[in-house]
DNA sequence: TCTGGGGTCCTAGGACCC
DNA sequence: TCTGGGGTCCTAGGACCC
């Protein structure tokens, strides 16, 4: 049984920053940060400075005091980026994409035409270089685990290549934070065992593994560490919620003034949801207070939801219950609402009634079909003329929003 | 002027049914 | 009468990823 390493795992080096600096060649070289009021995404070289997405600008300058903030240009990130990916697409149709700058390819049908997989690679990258101008690195192994760990260790703007025969030697001696599902806190808790090694992860017995991390997450782990873990490539992922939030900074645990906040949240929601037509029977809000500690309330319908005054009429309602519990909470940073158990997407665009009644119960009552037509008015104006021509949540414009909506975008999964 | 915004998955406890 | 078990759904919280 001959297998061979197959799997490709590509991802553009420094995306947003790398895409500046190919459209200002002043820019190569120097540490920039896509954002403002926070970093959207930072070069290598800002990043040497420790600076990194998510990281409040303030705090940013303070480390590197020369680093160059640029406005993001958001369509050339969605046409590079999928013009990147499209170049795996010409060698197979096997591509599951994770992100905007990232995916897995399975060349194992193709080899015949292209040459084995290493030679793809190559191919890959230098046309991702030549055409676009952009470096984009990527691992090859036999499983997308370890195809993507070999990619993390490609960067930047390389190529490696993990032999079958060779896999548990290359990945025992790496650390466990490179693996997938290993975040800060489980590092941590390994680190208190002594594990800081994937090999260590991998001599460690399944019992002591599941007390510290849980069954399902030892069962996980523990096949990651031995390369065990023959997950298929999935060319079309079905998303299973939807969501909105926006960091207020500080604002008052009123009801009154939180309002428009949780409207605007919900309209950007509920259009998506019709746009798809895909509603969902469960909405829940988060409210994260100023010691950032956030408390989530959830409710699950009968029947689902895209209207946006529905969906706003529950959030509010859900938002009301979670203020009520925490009576001494003076302050709300974050305000978000997310929509999950969706509908199966729509072979057929069917124009059903997407909204519902007082009760919340029959989709075809008379508000509803009023609501469900109100919405389908300002979805058509907004078509035409633009988001911000016509809706809801106007008030809300006016709060701080120190992400651009154009970025907010960008992070959305199809639905 | 204490950390953005889009997601996924897992766990634990309770309700409910058989 | 008492006790137990399994399965499913729901809610809240947490960790993680890009």
């Amino acid at each position: 049984m001959e297998t061979t390493a197959t799997i490709l795992h590509a991802d553009l080096d420094a995306f947003y920053a790398s895409v500046e600096q190919k459209l200002e060649p002043s820019l190569r070289g120097k540490p920039i940060a896509v954002g403002g009021g926070v970093v959207l995404a930072a070069s290598y070289e800002a990043k040497a400075f420790g600076v990194h997405g998510g990281m409040p600008g303030r705090t940013a300058r303070a480390l590197c005091p020369q680093l160059i903030f640029v406005g993001g240009h958001f369509e050339e990130y969605r046409r590079l980026g999928d013009a990147a990916i499209a170049v795996l697409g010409d060698f197979t149709p096997l591509v599951e994409r994770l992100s905007i700058d990232e995916a897995f390819a399975d060349v194992a049908g193709c080899t015949h035409l292209f040459g084995p997989p290493e030679a793809i690679a190559r191919a890959i990258r230098s046309r991702v270089s030549a055409e676009l101008g952009l470096a984009i690195s990527i691992g090859v192994a036999r499983t997308k685990h370890l195809a993507k760990i070999a990619s993390q260790v490609a960067k930047p703007d390389g190529l490696v290549v993990v032999d079958p025969d060779r896999e548990l030697a290359f990945l025992h001696d790496l650390p466990v934070e490179l693996m997938w599902g290993i975040g800060p806190a489980t590092a941590a808790r390994l680190a208190g065992i002594g594990v800081t090694t994937i090999g260590q992860l991998a001599r460690t017995g399944r019992g002591a593994l599941d007390r510290l991390l849980g069954n399902a997450a030892g069962q996980k782990l523990s096949a990651l560490a031995w390369n065990r873990d023959p997950r298929a490539i999935r060319t079309h992922h079905r998303v299973q919620s939807a969501g909105a939030q926006s960091a207020l900074g500080r604002q008052p645990a009123d009801p009154d003034v939180l309002r428009p906040t949780l409207l605007h949240l919900a309209d950007r929601v509920a259009t998506r949801l019709r746009a798809k037509s895909r509603p969902g029977r469960t909405v829940s809000v988060r409210v994260r207070f100023a010691d950032l500690r956030a408390v989530t309330r959830a409710v699950t319908l009968d029947a689902p939801v895209a209207a946006t005054a529905m969906l706003a009429e529950i959030a509010e309602a859900l938002m009301q219950t979670v203020l009520d519990d925490h009576p001494y909470e003076k302050t709300v940073s974050l305000l978000a609402i997310s929509v999950s158990h969706l509908d199966a997407p729509a072979t057929l665009q069917l124009d059903l009634p997407l909204g519902l009644d007082d009760e919340g119960r029959r989709p075809g009552s008379a508000r509803g079909l009023a609501r469900l037509q109100a919405d389908r008015a300002v979805d058509a104006i907004r078509d035409r003329f633009g988001w911000e021509a016509i809706g809801y949540g106007r008030v809300a414009l006016g709060v701080a929003r120190s992400v651009p909506d154009a970025f907010r975008e960008l992070a959305e999964k199809e639905l």
